[in-house]
DNA sequence: GTGGTCTAGACCACC
DNA sequence: GTGGTCTAGACCACA
């Protein structure tokens, strides 16, 4: 996994564990990998990765069982969609509609370049039912 | 100007002039405040807004003459549109491709907040002819 | 360290740095001091080493990792060299020339002078194998 | 003209006025340029001129009439010949020798280029006879 | 421990 | 008046 200079590590990870539990890769009430293997899988320091499921955990995404490990939350697929979904139409959409406007790029464009992303990656985003 | 408390002063100013010079307010070769007034206007230390003109001066958005001022580069609209444009549509609109697919979230959606956005700030983005 | 009266500090800094790269003494990829020690060794102000680090980051001479420290950019010393070499060739040497014939100062003085300097000044400037 | 922007303004404009004398343009004893009439010329601020011309009269280059304007001194020539060949040997040159060694440029490859630059300047920079 | 940012205040050269 | 540099000191997020 390669980071970005200008977001915290530990909040790129956070993403990151955030979309596997989304995606159903890490289902509710399942291990996950602890502190040390996922800094080692992942290359940092131990202290960030350990932030990280710190901060799910205050987010009710993860839970922790002392002496064995960290789990996902039963509820924490709703709970990060739910908040997922409200920071996107609130926050980041309307940054975007700013800068459409600005650039002036319009809908069509953005539509065209949709279907193409669309077609570019079929369904890996998805939920395995 | 307000300020957000997670990105950096002399950065958010970057993206304050940039809009500026983008929409024309700050028309090319123009002088622009110096150093001091802006501080002053937006009650900040001198040194951020030097920060800020340094910034923009290495990335050609600025140029100075000694002992006179900052000017605005003759390029800059188009060196900031190119750019914001390029970043626009290489990686933020994919960014929210994949979002919108991993929260299900459709065009038409999208469309509706779009046109409702677009009623709410009618054109205060255009350059005033 | 002594520092030119005549020359930013910070940069008499980012000059040193660059030749201590150029020699080899600070391999590629490997981690320079901190901020602060460098300061603390220098006798300047840690701001003033920062400004250095970062000038020198935005030439791709040197990177960061978040929370660890500088290191040096594995294409570091071929970037400095080149540029290095490129200016020395197109710009200082024809100001040189120039001034030789202004001053009707002719190659063979200038040989004698060289050959002068060479066995005043050993071989200080090789990387040592 | 253009100016170079890590020099002084009125610096630069002191090396020109002293090529000009050395080059025999501006003999000794005679009028220069008044202050306002360089300026215009150079589009600089005139005061910046009279910076330039207050120096050289410190160093006995110029000298005054009052209500009248600058002379050359009598002595000029050969007062900025010493002057600059004594920077240039002292100076300049175990500069230039120190970048040679630490790039691995030898005098060969600078002698071809020497040659090179004479053939492209023919004599522009002597004294007319 | 590391870098990163900001403030306050100073001094300077320059136009 | 302008920018440019430097210091001292503070606070913070991050690894």
């Amino acid at each position: 996994m390669e980071f970005k200079d200008n977001e915290a590590i530990y909040l790129q990870i956070a993403g990151y564990v955030s979309e596997l539990i989304l995606r159903g890769k890490w289902p509710p009430d399942s291990k996950i990998p602890s502190v040390r293997e996922l800094a080692g899988d992942l290359q940092v320091n131990p202290n960030t990765v350990m932030r990280t499921y710190e901060l799910l955990q205050s987010q009710d995404v993860l839970y922790n069982k002392r002496g064995i490990g960290f789990f996902v939350a039963p509820a924490a697929v709703a709970q990060v969609q739910a908040a997922r979904r409200e920071r996107f139409l609130t926050q980041e959409l309307p940054e975007v509609f700013r800068t459409m406007l600005l650039l002036g790029i319009g809908l069509p464009e953005v539509q065209r370049r949709y279907e193409e992303f669309k077609s570019a990656h079929p369904q890996p985003l998805t939920v395995p039912s």
